[in-house]
DNA sequence: AATAGAATGTTTTTT
DNA sequence: ACATTCTATT
């Protein structure tokens, strides 16, 4: 018995396969890290690299974790020595030695969104951009999709000189990558970008890894982006030894930055790659797995690959309709509680999934009426709290003072009496002078300030030097809690005394818990350290298995998770896929959205159920949708509808992508009684003064055409074509139409 | 300098 | 609807 018998015949093939590019397609649920992980088993075992020669690279501080578990578990000691890591520490580790050779130090320091959007903010105001037109937001996302595409501000500069709408950005570009220059920080994508630039620059250096990185393993492969493939591509560019694991039906990062290209073309930039797919789904019953298929199958650019599982057939999956987002949230809750109480699910077989945030409020307010435990798994990570950010701003300065940004931060904070207007006259001295922020703090005395914000400046420099002094000498954790203790951050806090602020506290405490970890297990390590840890770390409430809950999430937060039972919720037209894609040009980007759909529906290992609402709250309005075409891209047998009489509103059947604006009036049905509370009564007109045809006048929408008139029962849906606004469905008596 | 009311802009998210 | 960010006021 060995250790590689429980794997399948493709799982074994991409196991025993070690040299050469590898390009092993692995679709949802057919085991892609247990194949991958026992690879570098495999390499340990038979001799065939050392372990310091094998390198797997993640997205996620979570998936580099469970990856380094698994590998120490399969091969043992030795394995500790495999260089497991995210692509961002990975770099962080290569760039902690060698950046110098770019001409930073390298005690660097690295720039979160929100340092980034408060440097671009400052640069936008010093170089007079009206931000009304260029949105900072929209400036960083230009130059972060620049340099996933590995293009620097000159070539930019080189690219879009020529083009007059993007002469700003080349501006900005620019200005911005030197200010970063200049305050020794990387923001996420420079760490990406400048290793490909370190390597490509240094031969020795590209020398000295790909020597020593003979295996390169890469994960979620789809996810890439052109960076990042590069730097893949230069680590394995001496013994192309490079498997890449991936589904490209699972990529859906699209939105920032990951290139699908990177999957689908493998082959023609590798011709000599191997190709191996895993297409045994051991997750999902016969019947989900099937409807996922089906799904998949809509989309154009995909490599081909059917998924089949030896699973049993398994229950039809329920569509289920509800006049409005309460009735949904109330019959999820009543089944949630029916599944725990009479079929043997705990709470944390369960999962609620919808497309954006917004939609986990009613649910959120449903479940805690009807006591039923919850977590709302989101994206706002510990160490980007405000509290987190301002001590670890203090934790920056102390260790560079080039980084103007933490320092403007925190000058004022806890409040010193040093202001806006204070800032801006050191900042403009630190310009002349070309000091550095800190630097001007230090000679306030050369500024014309009032004698009072002199002593006050001149006591935060001096505090900030005497931490410098002790660096030496104390633990992070001691610098830390000097700097608490000394600017009364805690005390505070404490005098608020509101709920608030006791979550704040706790967040503290909990960072002072983590610092003493570190200093624990790294004893000798400098407070640089520290800090790209946690700026590279995220959300630490991931998954506790301890407590039994029924987590809520997004689909995007639900990839690489598993539940026997999945209620996909929200499943509208016009939210899931989105206005955005349905709207689009751009036929991928409704093809992204499938592919999400595709991996909601793959989540699924027993029991799915779909939910809709016929009317939604978005953004204040209330929106009429049609049931998500994904849902109906799947094929009617799978499906228990649950439907008494007649069709289901917006069901337009089988495979039928075709817009039917003269679909049959139904009747909205209701599984049961609604519950909203807030819910207004509706009283319907007996007729109305416009018809199909006419010209009607809406207060929000403007003049439009009115399209289709339904008897909805208890109110009229008015399709209106709007000559502004477009198309829009409306309710009758919400719309107030006004005919011309 | 601090605060309260107005304007704004709203998929998805990791690092 | 709602949260964040901006502006105008004291």
């Amino acid at each position: 018995m060995s250790i590689y018998d429980s794997l399948n015949d493709s799982q074994k093939e991409a196991v025993f396969t070690t040299e050469g590019p590898l390009l092993i397609l692995a679709g949802a649920g057919s085991g892609k890290t247990r194949a991958l992980t026992h690879r570098i088993a495999y390499l340990i075992e038979e001799g065939i690299a050392r372990p310091e020669n094998i390198m797997a690279i993640t997205f996620t501080n979570k998936a580099a974790g469970e990856m380094r578990d698994r590998v120490d578990n399969l091969a043992g000691q030795e394995a500790g020595k495999v260089w497991v890591a995210t692509f961002h520490s990975s770099c962080v580790r290569i760039l902690r030695r060698f950046i110098s050779r770019l001409g930073y130090d390298n005690n660097f320091v690295i720039y979160d969104t929100d340092d980034q959007k408060t440097l671009m903010k400052e640069i936008c105001k010093n170089l007079n951009i009206n931000t009304k037109l260029y949105k900072e937001r929209s400036l960083l996302s230009a130059i972060s999709s620049a340099k996933n595409e590995l293009i620097g501000p000159e070539k930019f500069a080189k690219i879009h000189g020529g083009d007059f709408s993007k002469q700003k950005i080349v501006e900005v570009y620019k200005e911005y990558q030197s200010q970063l220059y200049k305050n020794n920080a990387l923001d996420f994508d420079d760490l990406i970008f400048k290793t490909v630039e370190l390597l490509e620059t240094n031969e020795d250096v590209r020398d000295f890894y790909q020597e020593s990185l003979r295996y390169i393993m890469v994960d979620e492969y789809q996810d890439t982006n052109t960076a990042q493939f590069k730097l893949v591509s230069l680590l394995a560019g001496k013994y192309k030894n490079l498997c890449v694991v991936g589904d490209d039906d699972q990529s859906i990062y699209k939105f920032r930055g990951a290139n699908i290209q990177n999957i689908l073309s493998f082959e023609t930039v590798f011709p000599e790659a191997k190709v191996i797919k895993l297409e045994q789904n051991y997750r999902s019953t016969k019947n989900i797995l099937h409807a996922a298929n089906e799904v998949i199958r809509h989309n154009e650019g995909r490599k081909d690959k059917t998924l089949w599982t030896q699973k049993e057939e398994g229950e039809k999956i329920i569509l289920n309709q509800f006049e409005t987002a309460y009735d949904e949230a109330a019959s999820i809750s009543k089944d949630i509680r029916e599944l725990v109480e009479n079929e043997g699910y705990k709470y944390s077989d369960i999962a609620v999934l919808y497309r954006t945030n917004a939609q986990s409020r009613i649910l959120e307010e449903k479940l805690i009426r009807d006591l039923i435990p919850y977590k709302i798994i989101n994206g706002i990570n510990f160490y980007q709290r405000r509290e987190i950010k301002d001590m670890l701003a203090y934790l920056r300065t102390v260790d560079n003072g080039r980084d103007d940004i933490a320092v403007k931060r925190i000058i004022n904070v806890p409040k010193r009496g040093i202001g806006d207007v204070t800032i801006s006259k050191v900042q403009d001295y630190a310009i002349r002078n070309e000091y550095d922020f800190f630097d001007a703090l230090s000679k306030s005395r050369e500024i014309p300030l009032a004698e009072n914000t002199v002593c006050r400046v001149n006591s935060f420099v001096n505090f900030i030097h005497s931490l410098r002094d002790k660096l030496d000498t104390v633990t992070v954790r001691g610098l830390l809690e000097e700097i608490i203790d000394e600017t009364g951050y805690l005390a505070e806090l404490k005098l608020e005394n509101t709920e608030e602020a006791q979550a704040r506290i706790e967040n503290v405490e909990e960072l002072i818990n983590k610092t003493a970890e570190f200093d624990e297990r790294k004893a000798d390590e400098a407070l640089s350290e520290f800090l790209s840890d946690a700026m590279l770390m995220t959300n630490l409430d991931s998954l506790d298995t301890d407590t039994d809950y029924v987590p809520l999430m997004t689909i995007h937060n639900a990839k690489g998770l598993e539940y026997p039972k999945i209620f996909l919720t929200g499943m509208e037209d016009g939210l899931f896929p989105g206005f955005m894609s349905i709207g689009s040009d751009d036929p991928d980007e409704l093809e992204e959205e499938r592919r999400l759909c595709y991996v909601a529906l793959t989540r699924a290992m027993r029991s799915l159920t779909i939910t809709c609402a016929r009317q939604r709250m978005v953004r204040g309005e209330t929106q009429l949708n049609n049931i998500s075409r994904f849902v109906t891209e799947i094929p009617e047998d799978m499906l228990d509808m649950k439907i008494k009489e007649g069709r289901m509103l917006g069901y337009k059947g089988r495979g039928s992508l075709a817009s039917a604006p003269g679909r049959p009036s139904a009747k909205p049905f209701f599984l049961e009684k609604s519950y909203d509370p807030k819910k207004f009564e509706v009283k319907k007109a007996d007729a109305l003064s416009y018809g199909v045809g006419d010209t009607v006048k809406h207060v929000k929408f403007g003049e439009g055409k009115v399209m289709e008139v339904l008897d909805g029962g208890k109110d009229f849906e008015v399709t209106v074509d709007f000559q502004k606004a477009g198309t829009k469905k409306l309710f009758a008596s919400f719309a107030k139409l006004q005919k011309i």
